[in-house]
DNA sequence: ATATTTGTACTGACCAGTCAGTTTATCAAC
DNA sequence: GTTGATAAACTGACTGGTCAGTACAAATAT
């Protein structure tokens, strides 16, 4: 199905050039296919966008959820979460960077909210794992939704940075900060 | 001067509307200035863009360079230039938006260099306040200038989420969680 | 005199989206 | 298994709107 492709496709020049920057035509031709042919399959340039975006969060979703492993305790599978997360980050980078970065700019509302929905179930599943973890006691988090977002962030910065000089920081060392902030802070004593 | 004046309608309407969906025609109307005159001041969009960028990202540096006091421990510092960076971002809530978030996207490369640049000098502050604070034993950071990276993006993401949702959280919540989080952690308890 | 500003009209490139038409699959009926 | 018919998939030249940037003569500061 030539659908698959111009996805896959739509994947590549978008986390190239950016929504913007993006033409259609680039798409049909990196996908081998008629222009036509994308407005055969999609309404046009938002919609497919908006279908790889939820496409590709739906995933991040999905495999991040896999990731955990209830038999083990709370801060463990906070690990367990951020490390998946993570290595999807650095695996798909450039998508990844559009998914987090580019939505809020310049798409048209109806779209956008499409796809910030699906970024709010991921919020939403952060934050449930953080409120689960103040109930049994493990965690001790004023408010999860807010520090979810503030990890979704957080990530997202350190992946940036390492992706911008993989010679400087490896996706290990993103683990290894994110982790030492998130158990124990940055400051050497507890007061 | 009107060069002034087209610079503070232009944030208005950057932060309004995103950089691509702004016209130079709205900036004009919104400036009370000829079109022509945009143009005798600034070169292009682009460049319009680039100054009030570049300008406003100069500003947070010194505003939270002055936050500093040397006569506290690193901890309280470190306090200090957050809470300074994080009223200055609920303050310019759209334009922070913009300067944390659209640079990345759609830019022309040049243009959108320069900009990083400035960011890069943020980035490489709140590293540097870091560093210190390892060298003073205060802190205990294995990766500063990837952290001070995640920082800024997790006060990014806490302060988009609470402009979201203002009735759900406050500014002073951010600041309390985001310190909480710095300070000691997520964890309850110390391994 | 020079620098700045205005107003309006214009140009030209760019690009999302269209559409009339062609090809390819599907499936019946003889 | 060939024919013919109907739909589904695909094509690519073309259109139309948008908008950055230009032109320029006249007005107004400085």
């Amino acid at each position: 199905m030539s659908r698959d492709r111009i996805l896959d496709a739509a994947a590549s020049v978008f986390a190239g050039n950016g929504y913007h920057r993006t033409r259609m035509d680039d798409i049909a031709l990196a996908a081998g296919v008629a222009k036509g042919t994308l407005y055969y399959h999609f309404p046009g340039k938002a919609d497919l966008f908006r279908a790889l975006a939820t496409e590709g969060l739906e995933m991040l979703l999905r495999e991040t959820k896999t990731a955990l492993d209830a038999n083990v305790p709370f801060v463990e599978q906070l690990r367990l979460v951020l490390d998946r997360t993570i290595s999807l980050y650095m695996e798909y980078d450039k998508l990844a960077q559009i998914f987090f970065n580019e939505l809020t700019s310049g798409l048209d509302a109806e779209v956008r909210s499409d796809i910030e929905a699906v970024q709010a179930r991921f919020q939403a599943f952060l934050a449930e794992l953080l409120q689960e973890g103040n109930q049994y006691g493990s965690l001790k988090v004023p408010y999860p939704a807010l520090t979810a977002a503030g990890l979704i962030g957080l990530l997202d910065g350190m992946c940036r940075l390492s992706l911008r000089y993989p010679e400087k920081h490896t996706a290990e060392q993103v683990k290894e900060s994110m982790l030492a902030l998130l158990i124990g802070g940055l400051a050497v004593e507890r007061k």
